[in-house]
RNA sequence: AGGCCCGUAGCUCAGUUGGUUAGAGCACACGCUUGAUAAGCGUGGGGUCGACAGUUCAAAUCUGUCCGGGCCUACCA
């Protein structure tokens, strides 16, 4: 892309292309004969006029010199005398850029004089008797008898950009022949230059074309051939049927004039051709082309200005009998042409040398359908046959906040370069890749924040997934199997359906799809339902228990795809996390997206969960009154009464722990019929919930309420399943179990306590232990970008006697 | 002025061949949790689908007009 926006570099390969000769001159308006010296396939010879034609483009000398009254007749010699060659009729005709309630509708036309009135001679009469007033100098030309050499804006002095002495010198002599009937002045801003400011004069000036309508191959027209091409190449109508962009190409192909590629610059690229001045022909000789290939081989595009004439034409051609062209070429052929040395197949171009093994895609802004996209097509048209690639991506601009466009004088601009200093590149490219870049893309705080808000959870939940995952070991995978828990079935099904949307939406380019796929099963699936529920097992189960082996298997699974699906839109941060799990591993870039295994698909595990989930809502919505009410503050201090009108649901609840899902603890299901006071959502018939209090203790260590006559004796104030994890924990580290979980069951031993869960340790002090709080080893403030954990300066014995691994090694990003 | 587009909640986006009460995530408010804590969970409010007119039993969806916005219509890339 970037090349397509570069200055030309003069010593490339266009020039050496365009000696293919399909291109024309057009003399028309001093009645040049056709020139004989094409090429068959070349054309343009009657070119129709328009926004792109020769007059329309001038840009150095005034159009007052060619004031109608000094229109040379048309049937006569253009010079009869010092004020003669002004005798003619000038036509008035209807012109579109007139309007009848403006003044009469009609133009009383002047074609050397501007673009509009150029287009509507053309219109009438075609090129014929169209003068050339103003030379490339900017002066009267003998077609303005009488005016000759007289400078329309002065050049060069102090007074440079002024008023040269040709308006004078037009006026004296109407007033001088009786036919001036007004004078004034009148300032419009229309003729400027763009980025100097100086004025402009329009002038109309010879100029080369490459023909749209001639066929030069196999019978077929350079627009017929690049209109076939646009059928074949993949505009998004294959992709994804947006036809906006296949539209706008085909449009501006179907309408557009011959490509007028002749500039008249002082810089560029040369068209390198010689004409005949006796007769105008292009000279074709195979000999002179070889000759200016090799000199600029040798020494650039600059050579042809150079070197003399006589060098190029050898001994064959007089100098003096050849016009050698000056004009540079258009720059969109620069561009145009880039795929002849990317591509490689610059020496000898056919269609079939066209090397494009993978796909060739462009991809700009939509503004290129005007630029690149455009002159790649003709120029690849023209010289292969083919497009120069199978498919084009395009994207909108960068808008304000509120979809105007951004101008610095409005003073609304959002610069990349500052929201990357302050946010984050990842946070931008997120945005990014979020929004529907192909229209116009909105830049403003509100979605700057937003961007950054979903950033922090993707991150989180990386993040998460590190401490949920540390320490797991291939001894510890559990392979999907009989054994897999209804929870895992449905959580890799998940994966298996994110696997078809994620790989989709990077082939077709539609990030947003991915992003928001990916997004969502962080936020629903995962944080909100998964985890959450699994944290339980995670925490407080045996290492060595199906469910949580199951639980850390389905994780890693899950780590794998996040960072691989992640790792092009986020390649910091996918990095980073892959990483700190797996320092020695290569780069998270280097890896492919993680088949997934047609046999993680389970439409039961999936439609089941949905059943689960929807009377789960239930559940949660009568805990959520039974909460306003007092009753209860966690969860888990609930036991709720469900009562279940269909059979088939009733047996779904009853087949797995719907206490686990609903993080209760415990739960009665009941078939009969619910009090009239109990819980229901309209969105779930058949299912009431009524909450009562979870009988019995809590469990100090999962927290659960249980029977305490159920527990094991050596551990009366946690649940059985708990002791068994604590069992087998001190059993492997072989140490009292009371020196570790010491607050539990010795208050008062120490100033710390500590205790484990699952994998990691927590610790307590005195205070923490007698009141409500609870003090986990926190994770310390760390600079951004990890790093090791500090310990707070009272627990290092704790980490080297137990091993404690630093998991919180992601930081989180401050919120800003 | 013409060509190609865009307009659904505060924001980013879904919304199938027209067919239940227009959805999701984020943001916001309230509550819970304090073992993801610069975190986590729950509940809730919020939309006359840019406007108007038409076709239809039925329109965010089809048609027309208008309003607002963008790119292009350069001897800028």
């Amino acid at each position: 892309m970037c090349c397509a926006r570069r200055r030309p570099h003069r010593g490339s390969a266009c020039a050496i292309l365009i000696r293919a000769a399909w291109f024309s001159r057009i003399r028309s308006a001093i009645g040049e004969p056709p020139l004989d010296g094409e090429a068959p396939r070349s054309g343009g010879g009657g070119a129709p006029a328009s926004g792109e034609d020769a007059a329309s483009h001038g840009a150095i000398v005034n159009d007052g010199a060619s004031h109608p009254l000094s229109h040379a007749a048309r049937d006569s010699s253009p010079i009869e005398g010092e004020r003669g060659g002004y005798q003619f009729d000038v036509p008035l005709l209807d012109g579109d850029h007139v309007t009848d309630d403006a003044g009469t509708g009609f133009v009383h036309t002047a074609p050397g004089h501007g673009a509009d009135d150029f287009v509507i001679w053309t219109k009438h009469f075609g090129q014929e008797g169209i003068p050339f007033t103003v030379d490339a100098e900017g002066k009267l030309t003998n077609q303005a008898p009488g005016f000759e050499g007289l400078e329309i804006i002065q050049l060069e002095g102090k007074n440079l950009g002024k008023d040269g002495p040709a308006n004078k010198a037009v006026i004296e002599a109407l007033i001088a022949a009786g036919a001036l009937l007004a004078r004034g002045q009148l300032k419009h801003q229309y003729p400027h230059s763009w980025r100097s400011k100086a004025p402009l004069i329009f002038r109309n000036t010879p100029q080369w074309f490459i023909a749209l309508d001639k066929p030069f191959r196999d019978g077929k027209t350079l627009r017929q051939i690049a209109l076939s091409e646009i059928e074949r190449v993949d505009w998004g109508q294959h992709r994804w049927g947006a036809h906006k962009d296949y539209n706008r190409i085909k449009g501006m192909i179907e309408d557009r004039p011959d490509w007028l590629v002749s500039r008249q610059r002082a810089w560029g690229v040369p068209l390198a051709i010689f004409v005949r001045k006796s007769d105008g022909a292009l000279l074709m000789d195979d000999a002179v082309d070889a000759r200016i290939v090799d000199a600029m081989k040798q020494g650039g595009a600059d050579v042809w200005w150079a070197t003399p004439a006589q060098d190029f034409l050898g001994n064959d051609y007089k100098a003096e009998d050849f016009e050698k062209v000056e004009d540079i070429l258009d720059v969109w052929f620069d561009s145009g042409s880039t795929h002849a040395f990317v591509l490689g197949d610059r020496d000898a171009p056919t269609r079939a040398s066209f090397k494009n093994p993978e796909g060739v895609i462009y991809l700009e802004g939509s503004d290129q359908h005007r630029g690149w996209f455009h002159s790649s097509l003709l120029e690849s048209c023209a010289t292969r046959g083919r497009a120069p690639y199978d498919a084009v991506l395009t994207h909108g601009f960068a808008m304000d906040e509120e979809g105007k466009k951004m101008s610095k004088s409005v003073g609304n601009v959002v610069e990349p370069q500052k929201i990357a200093q302050q946010n984050g590149i990842e946070i931008l490219r997120l945005l990014i890749a979020s929004a529907e870049y192909g229209d116009d893309l909105r830049m403003g705080k509100t979605i700057i924040d937003q961007a950054s808000e979903t950033y922090r959870k993707l991150r989180n939940t990386l993040r998460y997934l590190l401490g949920a995952l540390n320490g797991f070991e291939e001894s510890e995978r559990l392979p999907k199997g009989e054994e897999t828990p209804l929870l895992e079935r449905w959580l890799l099904h998940r994966l298996y359906e994110l696997d078809g949307i994620v790989r989709k939406a990077y082939e077709t380019f539609q990030f947003r799809e991915a992003v928001s796929a990916i997004v969502e099963f962080c936020n629903v699936d995962l944080s909100a339902f998964y985890v959450d529920v699994r944290k339980d097992a995670l925490y407080c189960d045996a290492p060595a228990s199906v469910r949580r082996r199951a639980c850390r298997s389905a994780l890693d699974e899950v780590f794998s795809r996040l960072t691989a699906w992640l790792a092009p839109i986020l390649p910091f941060t996918a990095e980073e996390t892959w990483a700190t799990r797996f320092p020695s591993e290569p780069s998270v870039h280097l890896r492919l997206f993680p088949e997934t295994p047609a046999a993680w698909r389970d439409d039961f595990a999936g439609e089941e969960m949905a059943r689960l989930r929807e009377a789960r809502a239930v559940v949660t919505g009568a805990l959520e009154v039974a909460r306003r009410e007092k009753l209860i503050g966690a969860a888990l201090e609930a036991r709720p009464l469900v009562f279940v009108a269909d059979e088939s649901l009733r047996a779904c609840l009853e087949a797995i722990d719907f206490a686990e899902l609903c993080i209760t603890s415990g739960i009665n299901i009941k078939a009969g019929e619910a009090p009239a006071d109990a819980f229901r959502l309209s969105e779930t018939p058949g299912v009431a919930v009524v909450i009562e209090k979870a009988p019995g203790v809590k469990c100090a260590r999962s927290w659960k309420y249980f029977d305490p006559a159920s527990a094991d004796p050596r551990y009366p104030d946690i649940t059985p399943r708990d002791a068994e994890a604590v069992a087998a924990w001190d059993a492997r580290h072989g140490a009292p179990l009371d020196a570790r979980c010491g607050p539990v069951h010795k208050p008062g031993h120490g100033a710390l306590w500590s205790f484990h869960l699952g994998n990691r340790v927590c610790a307590r002090s005195d205070q923490q232990m007698a009141g409500a709080g609870r003090a986990e080893i926190q994770p310390a403030r760390l600079p951004r970008g990890g790093g090791e954990l500090p310990l707070p300066g009272n627990f290092p014995d704790l980490r080297s006697a137990h091993g404690l691994e630093p998991w919180h090694q992601l930081w989180p990003v401050p919120r800003r």
